[in-house]
DNA sequence: CGGTATCCACAGGGATACTG
DNA sequence: CAGTATCCCTGTGGATACCG
């Protein structure tokens, strides 16, 4: 999601160029993580219990070590989720999620149900959509 | 999302980098209509009543024709909103849920709702973290 | 083990101009 | 009115290397 929440115009800018709050008003917080590629499915993975992070990173397969770290990082600033670190040798850190995770959890496995019930009418209709026209970019 | 469902490797690549489905699943495609800037704020809009191009622009203030005109294109390839066109002299261009966009608009109220619920806390949770971590980039 | 630091490719999306 | 065509800047996130 390039450019967002972010304006292109120099600095000598004075109204915001987004409007302020019209249906939205904090729903793009929470918009923001389900958008980006792997904090639902930490949220998802941490839902069925605690976690270190190497686990995380087996888990979730595809997640670079720096997105984990980053993004367990943004869900633990949310208040999702809470880590813990044994100073121990080696290093150890879990990861559980907080109240707030847990009911965000239950949100997200409402949307993943819409998600199973209607990806094949999706699915259907883009290729609908598709042959019907064959050209365009995507 | 820059690089979602998009390999770097040059192109002599066979496995696929992202896992096979393992909880995502189609989960995937909702999420990427719900990250998005726009999409999100249209449904909510049509969800109204039925709008047109200039309507909608009105309505979902900040957002350029363009990205009207492109956000609105997927969502009719997804089958989540009907586009009817009037060969009129000027031209008229009428957009409305279907019944699957409905459906889909519902579930995002329902996140609406767990948002407006918890934004405070996130909100807190964010201070509190950024008064604890005070450097970090953020 | 559990991270950071650095570098960079790239798709998203804004601004602007043009068209049927 | 309702778009499309271009151009370009931006943040996201992947790869890689290094650290306590």
């Amino acid at each position: 999601m390039a450019g967002t929440r972010t304006r292109t115009t120099p600095a000598t800018e004075a109204a915001d160029p987004y409007a302020p709050c019209e249906d939205d008003c904090g729903i793009r917080d929470v918009l923001d993580r389900l958008g980006d590629r792997w904090s639902v499915l930490l949220v998802v993975e941490l839902a069925k219990g605690t976690r270190r992070f190497r686990e995380l990173q087996h888990a979730v397969p595809g997640i670079s070590q720096r997105m984990l770290s980053v993004t367990a990082k943004r869900l633990v600033r949310d208040g999702l989720v809470e880590r813990t670190v044994y100073p121990t040798i080696p290093p150890r850190t879990d990861y559980r999620l907080t109240a707030t995770g847990r009911s965000f959890a239950g949100a997200v496995a409402a949307l993943a149900d819409w998600s199973r019930t209607h990806k094949d009418a999706i699915a259907a209709s883009r290729d609908d959509f598709d042959t019907r026209h064959p050209d365009e970019v995507r």
